[in-house]
DNA sequence: GTTGAGCGTT
């Protein structure tokens, strides 16, 4: 199973590519995405991690206050997209 | 050519 990671605090020029590397050096990841504007197409500055359930605890410890860019990534167990149970 | 707390698209 998968479990969704938040990531946040990324720099503007943060890509899904960019991500997705920095998150593979530390753990197989199943799927990486970064939430851009919808009207406008630009980074948030955040996005989403799915990784194993195992390596989702590894990668936050690791990758959560990572120095990046400059700053540093938030990585947190992200919340139910859907509404509750 | 900008900004910076925040949880996403079919």
């Amino acid at each position: 199973m998968t479990k969704t990671l938040y990531v946040g605090n990324l720099p503007w020029s943060m890509t899904e590519e960019d991500l997705g590397r920095e998150f593979s050096q530390h753990a197989a990841i199943k799927s990486c995405r970064i939430i851009t504007d919808r009207e406008t197409g630009r980074s948030r500055g955040f996005g989403f991690v799915e990784v194993d359930d195992e390596e989702a605890e590894r990668v936050v410890e690791l990758l959560n206050g990572y120095s990046l860019g400059g700053r540093q990534l938030v990585v947190n167990e992200a919340r139910p997209r859907q509404g509750r149970f």
